[in-house]
DNA sequence: CAGGATCCAGCAGGATACTG
DNA sequence: CAGTATCCTGCTGGATCCTG
């Protein structure tokens, strides 16, 4: 079975985790991470309360630290412009548009997927 | 920008968080959750102390939880053996294997793009 | 072996108030 | 507007000990 395709290789290579993807799940899956990038890549370029108000439960605060984070990351780009009132854009850098297909593919397992983890959860609380 | 091809359909169709992967990436990404199904995967059907000493920095307990769930969720097949010593196996379903070409994908994204993340790290940090 | 039970610490993240 | 500062809490996850 450990054969099957594509993943397999350098698997219990790093004895911390003997999981290659860690790294890349605890950049891009991290907590708010996927709203934010979801958001800047559906609505396109937009400022700081458009985010705040579309992604609708974070507060300014956490919004603030992951963009921080995501901008590190180079996956989101945030400008300035010094006017008044202040204004500041953030969008999706090209890195960040490189993960639409992951994306996509996440997208699409969950629509056929997600009906199937809610039924093993409804057969194991019932049985 | 918006129409660029596979994801904006249903994006801010949920007034929570406007992210229609966040059900799922909770479901597959939380802690612990990628180096077990990993492990599984790459080792096939194997033990609960197996599985700890290949995660390798994984308690016992946190172990136990995250199984616990990913049973419940219907990714992975626990087997108990009524035997003294007791006897118990771990192997990933049908439906966590479902899961391999997202891996695949996420992988070779690790591959290309993890450097430029690195790179934009140290160019922030250096600017 | 495969865990359950218990206690405890760290930190992500919420609430609230305040600035350039 | 676009945050920062401060305080505070919940919950994950570590450590340790115990059992069928």
């Amino acid at each position: 079975m450990p054969e099957t395709e594509s993943w397999t290789a350098a698997a219990s290579a790093d004895p911390e985790n003997a999981c290659p993807i860690a790294p890349v799940v605890e950049i891009v899956f991290s907590r708010w991470t996927t709203p934010i990038l979801w958001t800047l890549h559906a609505h396109g370029k937009q400022r700081f309360v458009e985010l705040e108000r579309r992604i609708g439960t974070i507060t300014p605060k956490v919004l603030t630290q992951r963009l921080r984070q995501l901008e590190r990351d180079g996956l989101v780009v945030r400008t300035y412009h010094p006017e008044v009132p202040p204004r500041v854009e953030y969008e999706i850098s090209e890195l960040g548009l490189s993960l639409a297909p992951l994306f996509a593919t996440l997208n699409e397992w969950s629509a056929v997927n997600l009906p199937k983890v809610e039924q093993a959860r409804a057969a194991h609380d019932a049985g």
